[in-house]
DNA sequence: ATGCATAATTATGAATTCAAAACTGGACGG
DNA sequence: CCGTCCAGTTTTGAATTCATAATTATGCAT
């Protein structure tokens, strides 16, 4: 320990990347609704920031999915059709389950102990859920992260992030939370008794109740 | 047909949209290699714009994956490990044999005959193998756009274009050609039966036997 | 010569400036 | 009353300028 230990954030990453993820938190905190205008000039002001890395940040959310731009007319808060929520569950099921395939077969021991500390986790807070939504996304990451695809990794947060959008989550719903810990549980034990199928099999299951809750 | 034919581009789209596109080319055609560093300014010169949209683009690119940004040091092409390949191959099996089995369960007769003119083309253009790339290409693309999920479009799209990058195309084995076209014409059969599990099934070996083609 | 410190150069990241398109609102005419 | 034409304003898209980090070149001591 040196006698120092703050240090200066020194710019370990790019303005414009900093300025992206402040921008999705605004958009998933619903301070900038679905539909509506991005007001560059304003939003660099609030930032204190000039348009140009804005503007770049916007790019980058564009490519996400997150905003749509219109030549000419700016950048505006994509919204999602019920279409597109069918779709991207569609696509979630099929890449999670896919994950929790692998990881009931090919996970290591440590790594199964990480995920039912997740889910012992998750069960204790089934009351709250605010902490109930960030477990459970970071058990559905971790799993992802575990089954080893990079690639997976990075498609599945990005749809998980358009999901944000979706104002009726399932999770709001009543006693869909209980009925999502249940589902939960069954995969565990798939998970745990290396079933790989099994586990594939209640992740997509879990998807289709989820999507019927949304619906 | 009017006495003008000739349309003004007038800027239907937006100039980094271009650009990127543009960059796309570049990349695929090898002019900008893999691994190498890209010269803002040059390509700047080179297109005759400023750095600023080309900046954008290049950020447009990193979010497909085939650009890599270093902060302070400017864009590099993308390289595609042994493993990334593998990953990728992995997740188009995932992505394209849900589409086949979507297909071959709910397509129109019309959708049908396309896709056998399609194939029809590829039978016929077994000789020359950039033409034959084309139309695969456009085969599996539309067989997507059938399966009717735009975010499954897109994320197939991304994933071909990083696939791109990897220089052993298995397309390019030896015998592969002929191998790939007997695989086509065995999941156009289980299409024209509405056999949609086949469909599926030889789908995922399809790529399967491409990526080990490729190893 | 070799290694290190430092000056000069180059390229990136971001702010600023500029041109042109899109919007606003009021005057005018049907 | 409604539509449309035009002036004024706003906002976007793109070029330019500026500050600073990174790289290269240079000089000096060993």
């Amino acid at each position: 320990m040196a006698t120092t230990d703050t240090y200066k954030p020194l710019a370990r990453r790019a303005l414009y990347q900093d300025v992206a993820e402040r921008l999705r938190q605004q958009i998933f905190a619903r301070e900038l609704e679905p539909g509506g205008w991005i007001d560059e000039m304003k939003l660099a002001a609030d930032y204190g920031i000039s348009r140009t890395p804005l503007r770049e940040a916007l790019k980058v959310l564009a490519a996400e999915g997150l905003v749509t731009m219109k030549l000419r007319r700016g950048a505006y808060v994509s919204e999602m059709s019920r279409e597109d929520v069918e779709q991207v569950y569609h696509l979630l099921a099929l890449l999670e389950s896919d994950a929790a395939g692998q990881v009931a077969a090919h996970a290591t021991p440590a790594q199964r102990t990480e995920l039912t500390g997740l889910h012992a986790q998750l069960e204790r807070r089934a009351r709250h859920r605010d902490s109930f939504l960030l477990v459970n996304e970071q058990f559905h990451m971790t799993l992802l992260q575990m089954a080893g695809n990079r690639w997976a990794l990075q498609m599945v947060a990005d749809l998980r992030k358009v999901m944000k959008l979706n104002r009726h989550h399932s999770l709001f719903k009543r006693g869909r939370l209980a009925e999502s810990l249940a589902e939960h549980r069954a995969l565990m034990q798939a998970i745990e008794s290396r079933d790989s199928t099994a586990a594939a099999r209640l992740m997509k299951a879990h998807f289709r109740s989820g999507l019927e809750a949304a619906a």
